[in-house]
DNA sequence: ATTCTGACGTGGG
DNA sequence: CCCCACGCCAGAA
């Protein structure tokens, strides 16, 4: 049987986990926010939180993927670095309706989404 | 091959 | 609440 040539055809792993988030992400309802390691976990990926953040950084560019929504475990905009502009991420939240004052979420306990207890 | 960094998370103090 | 150190995985130089 001569399979060898193709190291993988059973477990792919690698561009796809950036879609799994891709998917996650789109997700996310209106007014509502998640984060970074929330979706590493419900991908099965609990230890890769950051490659869910790189992910997104892959994502830069495709508007079907709410980025915005997305923050750290603190409800802190960690990324609004990495978007167009300076306030971007934080103008796209409170055009949902999310509250944030210095890079905060408030309520964050309340508006947060987890995919886990959601889906 | 090695080294460093990064949109994170957790635990201890 | 804050700060510090470690783990973790993928990609770039």
């Amino acid at each position: 049987m001569g399979l060898k040539d193709k190291k993988n055809t059973g477990s792919e792993s690698g561009t796809n986990f950036f879609e799994r988030v891709y998917e996650v992400a789109k997700l996310i309802p209106y007014g509502r926010v998640t984060s970074y390691g929330s979706i590493a976990k419900y991908l099965g990926a609990a230890r890769s939180a950051r490659m869910v953040g790189w992910a997104m950084n892959a994502c830069n560019g495709r508007d079907d993927v709410p980025a915005h929504r997305v923050v750290n475990r603190k409800g802190i905009l960690t990324g609004k670095h990495h978007f167009q502009g300076t306030n971007l991420m934080q103008q796209l939240l409170e055009n949902e309706g999310v509250v944030v004052i210095e890079n905060q979420i408030q309520d964050f306990d309340i508006i947060f989404w987890d995919p886990m207890q959601e889906l």
